[in-house]
RNA sequence: GGAGGGGUACCAAAGCGGUCAAAUGGGGCGGGCUGUAAACCCGUUGACUUCGGUCUUCGAAGGUUCGAAUCCUUCCCCCUCCA
């Protein structure tokens, strides 16, 4: 059987739901389409959570289809109920603006730009959803929707099942969205949208709306939601998210993450999240050192996000962190200024500054439980005080906070 | 609009005048075991501290009391039943 879009799609874990499988993939065989995933603009960057729509858009690329990257700067004011237990604040256009400039900056890293025809098309659903009139778009839009069936969404339902408010604008997100995909579908001959699982409503709403004004058939397409096998969602951690901008989390910390991967999803993540062929991957599952995969999962998605090199380094860094306990330059690092330490720092003060620890209690804590290190020594006394002769020669100190956190610590 | 029930820490949930910085479970963090995994076991989980204590926290604001998460008043929010 011909390999086709679809069927890597299924084969690498991507598929959840289709609205027409079998007529969707006899299209995307016959010719190239173009498709759109779209993305919310809360935070200037994305994180690891989006990563799996990401790879669809690159799936897109590699069978000579064209994505369309939405980035919602009109849907972002209003906020998606979807998925959200309660009511999200509201950000302002400047921020959203600021949000999306920093993301079409991830997506340029994804995604090729050199062919003209499979080259992403970059929108902003703020450029048509501004400009709608409220009269004409109740008239032409909204008299597709039912209530009644509004009301049987998961979005909406949820949150009323819930007993948790929800308001009437953020009740028109899914007007919006399904708005945006007739919009795409009009100026860019768009015919899929794909999405998460939870976007299956908003979708759906869209093909809905294209054949009732249009007549025409369109396409949605939604992937798993994805969880670790702990059950948790992906690409938070307690730390904070896991994001895919260079200055939010450096490509160390964004390796470490790949390279603690549980067991059970190794050979998943590296299907969903490396451009490793699937034969090749298969062949990894019986016979293979499960840390070995690892580190390739952590190499392949660091070299995707920061380039080869940051992965080489990267691995450089942890090998030396982790088997000789010496220090790897890449290691998250912070500077001390010289007259700081003049007359020493007291060993709380310094981890607060490391950000390896958040209070004074929370330090003592730390070395109460033997959990504090200081270049590979734990640390027992509390009032231990720092002087520059307590630095290397090179003017630094590993500070450890268990086995897996280290700051490098250096004067300038 | 009427009648009840409720809002407690990251989440769930006990407490219902002092012994409450608040039981218990989950989650988190650390230690042990390992493989930078999982499972399991142990510790820890408001801030500051001269380690004597001090400050902030049980929806909000007032009040009663030597003393309030606990009692009273007003307000806000949520739920159930009735209209």
């Amino acid at each position: 059987m011909q390999e086709t879009f679809l069927k890597e799609f299924r084969s690498r874990g991507y598929f959840n739901q289709c609205t027409d499988q079998s007529s969707l993939d006899e299209i995307m065989s016959k010719s190239k389409i173009k498709a759109y995933i779209g993305f919310d603009c809360t935070a200037p960057s994305l994180h690891v959570g989006s990563l799996m729509q990401i790879m669809c858009l690159r799936l897109l690329q590699k069978f000579g289809h064209q994505p369309i990257v939405l980035l919602g700067g009109g849907t972002t004011l209003i906020g998606d109920p979807s998925g959200k237990e309660e009511t999200r604040k509201i950000l302002d256009k400047k921020e959203i603006n600021k949000n999306i400039k920093s993301i079409e900056n991830v997506f340029k890293i994804f995604l090729k730009s050199k062919n003209p025809k499979t080259k992403p098309i970059f929108v902003n659903n703020y450029s048509w959803l501004s400009k709608l009139n409220y009269i004409n778009f109740l008239r032409e839009v909204g008299k597709h929707f039912t209530i009644n069936k509004m009301l049987t969404f998961d979005s909406v339902k949820l949150r009323l099942d819930r007993e948790q408010s929800l308001s009437y604008m953020e009740f028109n997100y899914m007007m919006l969205q399904a708005y945006d995909f007739y919009e795409l579908n009009k100026r860019h001959k768009c015919i899929l949208q794909i999405g998460g699982s939870d976007q299956w409503g908003n979708i759906v709403n869209g093909t809905d709306l294209i054949k009732r004004k249009d007549k025409k058939q369109a396409y949605g397409l939604t992937t798993p939601l994805l969880t670790t096998s702990s059950g948790t969602k992906m690409g938070k951690t307690e730390k904070g998210a896991i994001w895919l901008n260079k200055k939010m989390l450096s490509p160390y910390e964004y390796w470490q993450f790949w390279r603690n991967t549980d067991d059970k999803d190794v050979i998943n993540f590296l299907k969903l999240f490396t451009d490793l062929d699937l034969s090749k991957i298969d062949s990894f599952k019986s016979n293979q050192d499960i840390n070995e995969l690892k580190i390739l999962l952590a190499n392949e998605t660091t070299a995707m996000l920061h380039g080869s090199k940051a992965a080489k380094d990267s691995e450089i860094t942890a090998k030396k962190t982790f088997q000789d306990k010496s220090v790897g330059k890449d290691l998250p690092t912070i500077k001390i200024k010289k007259n700081e330490i003049t007359n020493g720092i007291n060993i709380l003060d310094l981890v607060i500054r490391t950000k390896l620890g958040n209070s004074k209690g929370e330090v003592r804590r730390m070395i109460k439980n033997n959990g504090l290190k200081i270049n590979n020594e734990t640390v027992v006394d509390e009032n231990k005080i720092f002087y520059e002769s307590d630095f290397d020669k090179d003017d630094s100190i590993k500070v450890s906070h268990g086995k897996k956190q280290h700051v490098i610590v250096k004067i300038t």
